[in-house]
DNA sequence: ACAGTATATTCCAAAAACGGAATATACTGC
DNA sequence: GCAGTATATTCCGTTTTTGGAATATACTGT
């Protein structure tokens, strides 16, 4: 894993956003769409970029993709979000509320309706 | 300055080993050239680009330009540059290597046939 | 088999980044 | 002014990244 790698994959606030929201738990396309309020091509392409550069990994179950970090998340890129979300810019801003809306949606899975039921997440979190 | 604008830098191996070198000291084009083994015309024109990034400042002294890190340096440029020089890996032995080098060059500059000669660093420094 | 949902891929064009060769600019010393 | 040195810029082709529209794929439920 080159430095190099993880900086281009940086290099993008919306890339930033998805790496920061999946470093908490895996989550699905749906959600991260949402949340990021992006079109789904947009998503899936950048979702695929990280996939090649070999950061997030992905793990169907149904109909919904699964992405999560690839494990040992690098040093350089775990302390880059860090420092981050600990920013007073705009920068940590968004990702504080990113991560502020992504405990709320998940917080809502327990409705009925939902969509991609929790149950995925709490599968994947025990696997 | 936005982060990402500190991402793009970083995410050349080479801009590194510019931004590492320059950090310490600021240093005329002739001696990154030297230090980089590189071609001018790359030389110039990557710190052409992290100049338009805003990360450094160049300032002509005679024929010589040399160039220093814009005040104040962000600190995610900062603790980055910390960070990939306490690697081990590649980078960071490169990065270590560099500074080395950079040492051992800029103690000959005392010898008298120096072409860009310590005395404008030191003018530098002191001003 | 069929309709619907979630996600990925392909096709296309635009923009950005990259690198080399040649040339231009800015300066020095004579 | 002229020759030489250091650095920047321009020209040009290649690669990478980006994004939308349309289409394809994979799966689910009936």
């Amino acid at each position: 894993m080159e430095a190099s790698e993880i900086y281009k994959a940086l290099a993008d606030i919306q890339r930033v956003r998805l790496l920061n929201l999946i470093e908490a738990s895996p989550l699905c396309v749906c959600h991260l769409q949402t949340l990021l309020n992006a079109p789904q091509v947009k998503m899936s392409k950048q979702l695929a970029y990280l996939k090649t550069l070999g950061l997030v990994e992905s793990e169907r179950r149904g109909n919904w993709m699964i992405y999560r970090m690839a494990q040992p998340v690098p040093s350089l890129l775990a302390s880059n979000l860090q420092h981050l979300r600990d920013g007073k810019d705009r920068t940590g801003r968004q990702l504080q509320a990113d991560t502020s809306a992504r405990t709320q949606l998940l917080k809502q899975l327990t409705a009925p309706k939902s969509a991609c039921p929790e149950i995925l997440y709490k599968a994947l979190c025990n696997s």
